[in-house]
DNA sequence: CCATCAGCTTTTTTT
DNA sequence: AAGCTGATGG
C-alpha cells in the first residue's frame, strides 16, 4: 500500500516530527509552521506503522479544532477510530465511565459560570463572612486557582493563614459541598476529578494507558497543572507522549495555564526528542518582520526564529481614527474594498481585545451592508429563553440539580413565590432531599400555604412525568417539554425568542443525526462545553468578528486588529505585573500572525468605555512595531493625551441669558466635590442642573439651593 | 405573589 | 451601557 503522506511537500524537520514514533516528543512550532498538518500526518504515520487507531488519543484546544482534526484524519482512516477531543470532553468521558470509583454519578450536571456564581453566592452567604471582601467573582477566581493546582479544600485549609485565606478555605469547602449536593461539577472540577481519579486509582490509570497508547497534546503551552497531570498520568506507563506548542502563543496564563509545562518538558521526560518548526508558510515577510519585532520585546522567552517562505507583500499599516465609530467605518470601507476587488469574505477577519468592541464594528457593517459573523458561541446558550428551556432538561437528567430546578420553576409565574420556595428549600435541607423530591412531597411542608403546596406538587409531577420518558432522540423530547411546560405559551408572542428556540431545536436535531446513541444526558454534557470558537464557520461567506483569544489557531488572508490603545491592549486589568504585560504582547502577536497577506491595525483617539467618553493614548505595542507617533497634522487640538479636562472644557457651551451654569462647565459642590455640568434645565427660579461628579455619581440639583462654586472651563 | 423601577456596581480574555 | 438588587405598589 502506498503511503498517504505527501512526503515531497514536507520539510526535513516536519518529517522528523511525523516519523519519530516512540518516546516523548516536543514539537516547538511557531505560527504558520504547518503544525496542524504535522499532527495529522503523524497520526497517519502511526497508523501506517501498525498502531491501531483505537490506541491513539489527540487532544486539541477547542471542540472546533477537534472536529477539524477528525475530518482531516478521516481522509486516512475511517472516522471514529482515533479519539480526538479537548481535555474537558475527554474528562467528561472518563468521569462518566470511571467516576463511580470516586463517587461521581454519570449523570452529573456541568455548572457554567452563571451556575457557579449562584452557588458561590450561596456559599458566601452560608459562611456569614463580610460580604465586601468576599465577592463571588473574586472567590471563584481564587478557588479556580486552587483547583488548577489540584489543591482540595482540606489541603488548603491546613495551610491557610490569615483572615482572608482562613475564610476562603471555609467558602471553598462550602462551595464544593453545594456542588456535590447538586451532583454537579464545574469546569475546573472536570479536570481536577479526572486528575485525582488517575492518581488514586491505579486500575483506572492502567486501563487508560492501555487504551491511549499514543498521546498527542496540541497547544501544550496553554495547559494548566491539572491537564499536565492528566497527560502525565495517561502517558507515564508507555512514555509515548507528543506535545506541540509555542511558548510565544501562550495566552491563558490568567486562567491557570502554566507556560512552565512546555518549558520543562525536556526535564520531565528525559531523552525527549525536540523538533523545532521555525519556517512560516503563512504570512508575508512584511507581517513576520513586525510580529518578530514585537515578540522580541518579551524578556521571558526562548528566542525563536520566524523564517519567512512567502513573497514580500504589503506593509503592515496603522490607521489613526478619531473614535470607535470612525475606526469601525474605516474597517468597513477597507473590507468593502477588498470584497469589491473580488476577495473572499471568508478570508477577512476583525480582531479585538474585548467582546463589547464588536458593537461599533457591527453597526458599521450593517450600514455598509456587509455580511459578517460574530464568533461568540456561548452567547447563544446564555440567552434567557434557551437557559429556561434547558433548565427543565437538566433537572430531568439530574434530579439533584437544584439550580436547574429553581430556574425551571421560575421561568414563568405559577403562583409560587420566593418565600414558598425558601420554605421548600428549608424542608429539603432538613430531610436531606433534593428540591424536586421535596416538591413531590410538598403537601407535607406545613410552612407553605395550602394552595401553593398544590401548585408545587403539580409542577413536580409534571417534571416527574417528563423524566419517565426521556430516552432516545433529544429534539422531539425537547419540543415536547417546550409545549408541555407552558414555555411555548409564554414565549409564543416573542418572535426573537421563538427564533432562538427553533435554532436550539435544530441544534438538537443535528446532534440526534450525528450521534450514534443520542441521549439527553450526553447532549447536555456536550453543549455545556460549547465554546465561542465553536461558532466559527469558515464557509459562512461572511467577514469574521472575534476576540483575539478566539482567533487562536485560525488564519485569514486579510486581518484587522482594532483598539491598539493603552489600557485596552494591553488591557488595564492585566498590566499590573510584567508577566501580564508579556502575555498581552503575546496576545497581539497571536493576532498579527493570523494574517496571510495584509494586516491593518486601528487606533482610536477617543473611545466610549462603559458609557464614558475616554481620551486614549497609543498602545506601547504600536511603538514596538515601529509606529512613530502622531504628526502635528493629525493633532486634533484637544490637548495632551489623557487630559480629559482640557478636552471637555473645549466643549463648554455658551450660556443663555439668565443661565447660571453652562453645559460642561467645571463646578465645585461643598459636599460632593468637583464635577462637570451635564445638563441645564432652564426653569427660571426653579432651574435644575445635572452634574456628574468626580466620584462617578450624577446628581440633579436645584440651582437656588445647591451651593455651587463655578470654576469656569 | 408579581411586575416595575430607581439606583447601584461593574474584571477582559474562556473551558 | 447593562445587569442585578431591593423597594414599592397593585
Amino acid at each position: 500500500m502506498a503511503s498517504v503522506i505527501p512526503m515531497e511537500t514536507l520539510t526535513e524537520s516536519q518529517k522528523e516530527a511525523i516519523f519519530h514514533k516512540d518516546g516523548p516528543l516536543l514539537v516547538l512550532a511557531g505560527p504558520g509552521s504547518g503544525k496542524t498538518r504535522v499532527i495529522t500526518c503523524r497520526i497517519a504515520a502511526l497508523i501506517e506503522s501498525g498502531v491501531r487507531p483505537y490506541h491513539i488519543c489527540a487532544i486539541t484546544f477547542t471542540n472546533k479544532a477537534a472536529e477539524e482534526m477528525r475530518n482531516r484524519v478521516a481522509v486516512f482512516v475511517p472516522a471514529g477510530g482515533v479519539h480526538i477531543s479537548t481535555f474537558h470532553s475527554l474528562c467528561v468521558s472518563i468521569l462518566r465511565r470511571y467516576g463511580e470509583a470516586a463517587q461521581i454519578q454519570s449523570n452529573f450536571s456541568i455548572f457554567d459560570v452563571k451556575d457557579q456564581q449562584r452557588c458561590m453566592k450561596e456559599a458566601i452567604k452560608d459562611c456569614q463572612v463580610n460580604v465586601t471582601n468576599f465577592t463571588p467573582a473574586r472567590m471563584l477566581d481564587f478557588i479556580s486557582r486552587l483547583k488548577n493546582d489540584l489543591e482540595c479544600p482540606r489541603e488548603f485549609e491546613a495551610r491557610a493563614a490569615g483572615f482572608f485565606e482562613k475564610n476562603a478555605a471555609r467558602i471553598y469547602a462550602k462551595y464544593q459541598q453545594i456542588l456535590k449536593q447538586n451532583n454537579a461539577l464545574d469546569f475546573d472540577d472536570l479536570l481536577v476529578r479526572t486528575a485525582f481519579l488517575l492518581r488514586d486509582f491505579p486500575a483506572v490509570r492502567e486501563e487508560l494507558s492501555a487504551r491511549f497508547r499514543y498521546l498527542l497534546v496540541d497547544e501544550y503551552q496553554d495547559t494548566n497543572h491539572a491537564q499536565y497531570q492528566i497527560a502525565k498520568g495517561i502517558a507515564l506507563a508507555h512514555r509515548n507522549i507528543c506535545v506541540t506548542g509555542d511558548p510565544d502563543q501562550s495566552i491563558y496564563r490568567w486562567r491557570g495555564a502554566d507556560i512552565e509545562n512546555i518549558l520543562v518538558f525536556e526535564k520531565d521526560w528525559p531523552q525527549a526528542k525536540v523538533v523545532k518548526l521555525e519556517e512560516n508558510f503563512r504570512s508575508t515577510p512584511n507581517i513576520l518582520e513586525k510580529a518578530d519585532q514585537l515578540i522580541a520585546q518579551n524578556m521571558k522567552r526562548k528566542a525563536k526564529k520566524l523564517i519567512p517562505t512567502k513573497e514580500k507583500g504589503l506593509d503592515v499599516c496603522i490607521e489613526i481614527c478619531e473614535d470607535e465609530s470612525a475606526e469601525a467605518h474605516w474597517v468597513a470601507e477597507q473590507a468593502e474594498a477588498l470584497i469589491d476587488e473580488g476577495k473572499d469574505s471568508n478570508q477577512i477577519a476583525v480582531f479585538y481585545r474585548v467582546n463589547s468592541m464588536s458593537r461599533a464594528i457591527e453597526e458599521a457593517f450593517v450600514q455598509h451592508q456587509l455580511p459578517y459573523q460574530v464568533v461568540r458561541g456561548v452567547e447563544f446558550y446564555a440567552r434567557k429563553e434557551i437557559r429556561d428551556l434547558l433548565s427543565y432538561l437538566k433537572v430531568m437528567v439530574n434530579s439533584q440539580d437544584d439550580v436547574a430546578f429553581l430556574r425551571a420553576i421560575g421561568t414563568h409565574p405559577r403562583g409560587i413565590g420566593k418565600t414558598s420556595l425558601e420554605r421548600l428549600e428549608q424542608f429539603a435541607r432538613i430531610h436531606g432531599l433534593s428540591l424536586l423530591e421535596a416538591a413531590l412531597r410538598a403537601e407535607q411542608v406545613e410552612t407553605v400555604n395550602r394552595p401553593t403546596r398544590g401548585r408545587i406538587v403539580e409542577f413536580a409531577k409534571m417534571v416527574q412525568q417528563f423524566r419517565d420518558d426521556m430516552e432516545g432522540d433529544v429534539s422531539p423530547l425537547m419540543e415536547r417539554v417546550f409545549d408541555a411546560s407552558g414555555l411555548a405559551k409564554v414565549l409564543g408572542a416573542d418572535a426573537d425568542a421563538m427564533d432562538n428556540i427553533s435554532e436550539l431545536f435544530n441544534s438538537a436535531a443535528e446532534y440526534d443525526q450525528r450521534s450514534e446513541e443520542p441521549n439527553l444526558m450526553d447532549y447536555l454534557q456536550m453543549i455545556a462545553l460549547y465554546s465561542d470558537s465553536d461558532a466559527y464557520n469558515a464557509e459562512a461567506g461572511r467577514v469574521s468578528l472575534m476576540t483575539l483569544h478566539a482567533a487562536k489557531g485560525l488564519e485569514f488572508d486579510h486581518v484587522f486588529i482594532i483598539g491598539l490603545e493603552d489600557g485596552l491592549l494591553p488591557h488595564e486589568r492585566s498590566s499590573i505585573g510584567a508577566d501580564d504585560l508579556e502575555e498581552e504582547r503575546r496576545l497581539f502577536f497571536v493576532g498579527m500572525t493570523r494574517a496571510r497577506q495584509t494586516l491593518k491595525i486601528g487606533y482610536a483617539r477617543h473611545r466610549v468605555i462603559r458609557g464614558q467618553f475616554i481620551r486614549s493614548t497609543p498602545s506601547q505595542f504600536l511603538y514596538e512595531i515601529g509606529f512613530e507617533g502622531e504628526s502635528d497634522a493629525f493633532d486634533s487640538g484637544w490637548g495632551e493625551p489623557n487630559d480629559f479636562d482640557n478636552f471637555a472644557s473645549s466643549l463648554v457651551s455658551k450660556k443663555k441669558p439668565g443661565q447660571l451654569y453652562a453645559v460642561n462647565e467645571l463646578v465645585e459642590h461643598s459636599k460632593f466635590g468637583l464635577g462637570r455640568v451635564k445638563e441645564y434645565l432652564d426653569l427660571g427660579e426653579d432651574s435644575i442642573v445635572v452634574i456628574r461628579f468626580n466620584s462617578g455619581k450624577t446628581k440633579s440639583l436645584m440651582v437656588k439651593y445647591a451651593k455651587l462654586n463655578s470654576l469656569g472651563g
